[in-house]
DNA sequence: CACAGGCGTTGGACCGCTCCAACGCGACCG
DNA sequence: CGGTCGCGTTGGAGCGGTCCAACGCCTGTG
């Protein structure tokens, strides 16, 4: 069947295109009469108009560019669902940028500049030079950035608000009556991480707790180093009772390291994460940790950018997102004072390979 | 600065618009001479043809949709970079359309056809009816599957060679001496479990092994159910000294079942996934584990569609992509005879919470 | 009764590009 | 030397909408 254009929709309805275009837009100066008897024709003849010519004729587009990094991480996919669900009520579409490494960052930014295809942009977990962005956004592309990772920037971003989350988890950990409470630190580089160990510092601070040195394991996200790091921390006399972890997956891997000393989560010592990805309800014990609210961060920042494309101030800086603490069974009260020793970990070439136990998250419906 | 167009360009070329057409489209009835010089002008100026107005022209859209389901799986994200990495390359862009419920799916598709936005159509993970995307495909509009887990179907599509897989698995083990295998399903609705556990029975049968109904745990994907059931099977007094799960998020469960029964991985139980996820690197021992190349099934599913879409046959039928079998730590020689006995898994109110122990993705560069 | 004003409708130029029929022109042919 | 051919180029009619100036008609007013 051939497509239907709105020359037809008119000659259907005994109405000039002009019309019909007016109801297309709903605008308010056709006959409601008229306009129903517009929209029944265009229903009973299933027609819908192209976005192509739309695009043209009004020398906008319907699609919002959004940039993802090319690796899996649980938020990406948490944020996108929240702003799918917004960009899904608005008449905008979503274009799908995968950045894939650093190198083609500005060129793939330039990309999406010359085609002229978006009329804004969302930035998800970025972690790149944000230059190419902010000229970008200078030349009048509207551009939001959610969860950055890197740098800070001018540019309207939504975030967590990691400092808060932190003092958060602190204030937890502190009513349990813990007092030795460990910090490990993830990519130091990362603006979200300063943020974290600041809460950390200043939620001892507000305790009247001296932060000690030796119980800030510097970062790295890489779960081996983690593991070595931590079992170092956890053989000392005066070892930690309590670790917050910058984030959930450094979380698991601490915990991972507590199990391979001999000791118990949360008996021995209590583990805090931050993120709440999705496994962190079914580790075991499970993870009590600091939820972002990556939907809802997605969500914002759609809206933010919505607005902002139809002619809103623009420049709303940073909006910051409250995190919640999610407690789980991963903390629990100080022990008394003399506690459980620490088994030395296992090392040299005889011995077994230090055994293994998993998380799985709640449902994985993995093929 | 006003935004150029065609008509810009062969004016400070000296040329007809129909010219510069012509070089966009790189026909080759143009003189090279002229060809060279619109470039050049086109180069200087920073032009860039609208899409729309191409669009419109040439009454066909520059843009694949691709539908993803709303939930983070590491292999929905795996896959994109393969397809992402091929539609780069070519005058295509991705509309990213999110399916969140299943109720939604096929009033999804009816937007997805009625917008006419997309040229084709790439669906990935998909575990919904089909029906909507069948009815679509008929229409013309060319639709490949990638990594279905649901119901089979006659639409074009690329999937894992999930009975070869299996079957690589079991010849692994077999050659490392064990042959009480045990088995855990995933959820065997999906045709890609049912395939997996025919490798299974195969792969036994092959070796002249009389499979033991004992010896497989019906599907769940949900760990803390798999944790019980494998605790049960260990208890026995033929308990399996091999293990193959359906997936890598089963296998961890199953990991974590044998710590908990104070056995060993490998030495007591050797354990295999599938899927061969990020952190399956990065547990503890590492996993040996089936690897869907994901990437390169993007990759194909992409490169099909675009032949499809210019004009290729159309129904190329289901491609399978052969696996490979990645050799870790989680697997090793089958103990002798009588071996280490299994602790019964603690039960009861006043036993300490089971510990646990974690993973964590190679370097997880979370926030 | 002529005229102003408002409402609803309309014709058509235009958005930027494609593509086809037609055209100019030099080379080649009879 | 006129005619044919083919190459490279061109004018202009679409593609399917938008939007503005203009227009008919009906009502209210002086």
């Amino acid at each position: 069947m051939p497509k239907l254009t709105i020359r037809d929709i008119a000659q259907l309805a005994g109405l000039s295109k002009s019309t019909v275009s007016l109801v297309l837009n709903n605008s308010p100066k056709v006959d409601p009469a008229t306009r129903d008897r517009v929209l029944e024709v265009m229903r009973s003849h299933n027609y819908t108009p192209s976005t192509a010519a739309t695009a043209l004729a009004k020398g906008r587009t319907p699609f919002i560019g959004m940039i993802v990094p090319g690796l899996t991480w649980h938020m990406v996919a948490a944020v996108n669902w929240g702003v799918a669900s917004v960009i899904e009520q608005s008449p905008y579409e979503i274009i799908l940028y995968t950045s894939t490494n650093e190198k083609d960052y500005s060129s793939l930014v330039e990309r999406i500049r010359a085609s002229g295809l978006s009329a804004g942009l969302l930035v998800v977990t970025h972690d790149q030079a944000l230059d190419p962005l902010e000229k970008l956004h200078r030349t009048g592309l509207p551009v939001v950035l959610v969860n950055t990772l890197g740098t800070p920037s001018t540019l309207p971003s939504v975030q967590a608000d990691n400092y808060e989350g932190t003092r958060t988890a602190l204030r937890h950990l502190l009513d349990l009556g813990h007092t030795r409470i460990a910090c490990v630190q993830g990519l130091m580089t990362y603006v979200c991480c300063q943020e974290r160990y600041r809460g950390y510092l200043d939620g001892l601070a507000e305790a009247g707790i001296d932060p000690d040195p030796e119980l800030t394991v510097e970062g790295s996200f890489h779960p081996p180093t983690i593991r070595e790091r931590v079992t170092e921390l956890l053989a000392r006399r005066d070892r930690p009772t309590a670790i917050v972890a910058h984030n959930d997956n450094t979380a698991y891997a601490v915990m991972q390291a507590v199990i391979d000393c001999g000791l118990r989560v949360p008996q021995d010592v209590s583990v805090v994460g931050f993120d709440d990805i999705a496994s962190s309800a079914d580790t075991h014990p499970p993870l009590t940790t600091v939820r972002q609210p990556f939907p809802e961060m997605g969500k914002a920042a759609a809206r933010l950018l919505l607005e902002t494309i139809d002619g809103a101030t623009g420049d709303a800086g940073p909006a910051r997102m409250s995190t919640s603490l999610i407690v789980r069974e991963s903390t629990a009260r100080a022990a008394k004072k003399p506690h459980r020793r620490a088994r030395p970990p296992a090392v040299g070439p005889d011995t077994p390979p230090r055994t293994w136990s998993g998380l799985g998250p709640n449902v994985s419906r993995t093929s």
